[in-house]
DNA sequence: CGTTTCGTTGAAGAGTGTCAAGGCCAGTGG
DNA sequence: CCACTGGCCTTGACACTCTTCAACGAAACG
């Protein structure tokens, strides 16, 4: 509908408003005009086999990336070696946020599985800002919610322990598949359980021990790599911190206000 | 020089170019017709003292905040009461961009003492925002590096130590004390042994006997608050893990690779 | 000057990490 | 088709870091 004769077929193949991916990276009240003027900064898209990099730290930041079909992690590395996975991603969500800060990256951005990315150059996507006043904002709440979600992340590796870590994941990614159209109860982990306990702040051997100790209990099916969710509430629990207590009673030494506060467990739950 | 006509002597006050933090708030080259504009945004000033709140999770998202002086918390909290301060901030500081993501912050800012701050009103900066290209791009540009810093806080927390992150810890704060022209190798801290405990994802006696522990190591003299730094490189051998090993030899398990790998040691180092 | 908050230190215990061995699975090549 | 290989996962025993509980001392506040 009323396509801009400036844009050809092969920009076309790659337009936004066919994508089925659209309510996801475009969250944000866009007129068909403005999602137009977004459709000419996707030049193109790329393929990245299962094991590479879209980029590394150090690289030249020259773009974002959305995500079309795939499954990637992000991670830092120390001085010493040591590497620490900061999120995961799936399908919908703006990678390479972390590089406008210096025009360089700052994480590695590795393919778990052989995975499709539109690019969104940084160049094109200034000269779009700079007449479109909708899309800088949009681009600065995107931001703002990484933020948010890297808040509820220090939340989980600050205060959770191996059990409440483990049942805060598995919800997370369980609602994030929901909300893409796959089944909430029932999926594949793209990650290793050491990629995993890296995210968590755990060693490996220690998320097997506890996926193994819910299938126990019947809060979830394991197989490999499989999962499949038999009791939410359950997870719920644990996450709140009402299952897996280890010393019986009121251990409320910070405030006992929050009657009706605004708490983070939505934050864990929601990434992009 | 060239004072805007409908600038008063009020807004003149607070104005960002007598302000001498600017070189922290506005780090990236806005000319001076810029700043002018930016001058306009900053409305007033206001105080809190020490134990209040600037905002809480829940509130709506109405400004930003320059730290002029203080020091304040960000905190979140659990469902179950659990409280996770997620940064400490001070002079020079921007502060509030959580709130951008949902329009309502995220977080508890609490001021650890008295503070005062420049008010930044959204709206306003909408406003400027709009025809300046340049504010937009800096705005964008301290998101991610708030995203940079937090990826920082989360390796920290996901793979370090007790020593480690402590040691980090205090480098951190020594840094951004010498970059605001204070002492870089004595301070005083503001914030509780507890928030700190929080803060780094340990418990209070925890951080308590580590600090004895290095001040017994002549790496530092502590009392109380009051922390002077007595050896930087030995805290820095201990945050790149060459000290307080615990198992003597090749754990390396990770990847054998990064010659000249880009490392997140400056991420830990330097926050706004 | 009493009261409260904060900090230090010790002893004991819980939760994870470490090390090690073995099983499962996919891919490869005979 | 099957054995081989290598990566990934599971499970156990043990060690160790950190937390928990407790008591006391020091500083801050009204």
């Amino acid at each position: 509908m009323m396509n801009n004769p400036n844009i050809n077929m092969a920009t076309l193949r790659v337009a936004c408003s066919n994508c089925n991916l659209r309510e996801l990276c475009l969250p944000l009240g866009l007129s068909l005009k403005e999602i137009e003027r977004l459709e000419e900064l996707v030049s193109t898209r790329k393929r990245i086999k299962r094991g590479e990099a879209l980029y590394r730290a150090g690289d030249k930041f020259e773009a974002l990336y959305a995500i079309r079909l795939g499954f990637l992690k992000s991670a830092v590395m120390s001085s010493d070696g040591r590497e620490q996975v900061t999120s995961f991603h799936m399908s919908g969500d703006i990678v390479g946020l972390d590089g406008l800060a210096g025009m360089v990256y700052s994480s590695d951005l590795i393919a778990l599985e052989d995975t499709e990315v539109c690019l969104l150059p940084y160049q094109k996507l200034l000269e779009v800002n700079q007449s479109m006043h909708a899309m800088s904002l949009h681009f600065q709440r995107l931001l703002s919610m990484e933020i948010v979600r890297q808040n509820g992340v220090m939340l989980l590796l600050g205060s959770m322990h191996a059990e409440e870590r483990l049942a805060a994941f598995i919800l997370n990614l369980s609602q994030r598949f929901e909300q893409r159209g796959y089944s909430r109860s029932e999926f594949v982990l793209r990650m290793t359980r050491a990629e995993i306990g890296s995210y968590l702040g755990l060693k490996l051997e220690t998320v097997s021990r506890v996926l193994s100790r819910f299938s126990h209990d019947n809060l979830i099916i394991v197989n490999q790599k499989h999962v499949q969710i038999m009791d939410f509430e359950g997870l719920r629990a644990i996450v709140s911190g009402q299952a897996y207590q280890h010393h019986d009673s009121s251990k409320d030494n910070v405030v006992p206000i929050a009657p009706e506060k605004h708490n983070i467990n939505e934050l864990l739950s929601d990434e992009s």
